[in-house]
DNA sequence: TGTACATCAGTGAACGCGCGTTCACTGATGTAC
DNA sequence: TGTACATCAGTGAACGCGCGTTCACTGATGTAC
């Protein structure tokens, strides 16, 4: 209800965050302009004094959404970027399976942003790509190594939000995350993980 | 626009081939059922006649979407079940990544599902822990090694179709390929392929 | 410091539009005699 | 085989509803004197 402008700018911030969030638990399409600014405590009207329209929210939200989840994979370790263990172990978390809304937005948005415009696919795109170089780092610059963590790693926890058995979905989590850990010391064993 | 009875399960079964290739197309919610009924060459009243509604609609066609899909997998070793090998190559394929409205339902809509109510949960989910069953079959029955697998095939596929660049989505196809074959014979090398 | 005015963040009614759904109707199909 | 009638697949106008967007308005903020 505030009317100043530092007050508007705290109102945008609002919207846009809590949009991100949106975004990632139900997806692209399902951002509507009323509802958002229900939850925000504002009223419809008002959104237009902040985004020329929805689908520029949506633009920003994604791109929000990616920042996020980006700095979220990042803050655990408290330093800037963690070990390949320690990013592979909170990843394929249960924590971050069930903390959709945030949450790497990769994993949450890939197959809507297949399916969406060229410019939304272009900023997934880096994201993609930031990492997967930010995963070779941690492998002594092996970016195929990384190339196969990445997908795993969003395979399996886009795959852990759809299994409806709790415990096979902890079994997937778990598997994956044993044998990615593998990777990091190519010489140690690989056939000797069950269960 | 045949009014036999033979016509009317034909119109039924069109209506639910083109709603399974459009479910992987443009995701779950995309599909409208004037555009549906328009694309399959009926005015939108007759839905009504074949389906209760268009979320009993969206059911079954993500029901067929999962097993054409699955056929699909199957299909091109003309055998019932390819090779690790094999299954893995036709998976991570240009074609499959281009041919979003026939390929793997599961990498297309992962994230849709994984938002959906409980009953689309467990419907994939059967198709999921089939999917790993099937390749742990073809791994000599190492259901760590298939899980893995799967959450990679998964990623990789996903990525690949978000990917804007098509040098690099080719990339990553081919690096997580050329890596997941390695698991097939878990004597072999494994730090020895790059580019 | 106090008053008068302009600005502008937010409100809420109203709009056009597309969508899912209903329903009276049409005319071909299939059946009874 | 032919005629008369019932059935029913498909048509298309109409409906209610929710959504994105617009706009005249309100009242607090910030500014000029």
């Amino acid at each position: 209800m505030g009317h100043s402008r530092a007050e508007k700018a705290e109102s945008r911030e609002r919207i846009l965050a809590e949009a991100a969030r949106q975004v990632r638990r139900d997806g692209l399409e399902s951002v509507g302009v009323g509802t958002l600014m229900q939850s925000v405590g504002l009223t419809h009207g008002g959104f237009y004094g902040h985004f020329e329209s929805r689908s520029a929210l949506l633009a920003e939200a994604l791109e929000r959404a990616l920042k996020e989840g980006e700095a979220n994979a990042k803050a655990p370790g408290s330093g800037r970027a963690p070990s390949f263990d320690r990013a592979v172990r909170s990843y394929l978390s249960r924590t971050h399976r069930d903390a959709r809304d945030s949450g790497c937005a990769i994993a949450a948005l890939a197959c809507d942003v297949a399916r969406a415009d060229a410019a939304s696919r272009e900023v997934m795109s880096d994201h993609i790509e930031g990492f997967i170089a930010a995963m070779s780092k941690t492998l002594g610059g092996r970016e195929d190594a990384a190339m196969l963590a990445v997908s795993a790693m969003v395979g399996a926890l886009a795959l852990s939000r759809v299994i409806a058995d709790p415990a096979r979905s902890d079994a997937l989590l778990k598997s994956v995350r044993d044998q990615l850990r593998t990777l990091e010391n190519p010489a140690s064993s690989e056939a000797s993980q069950s269960g």
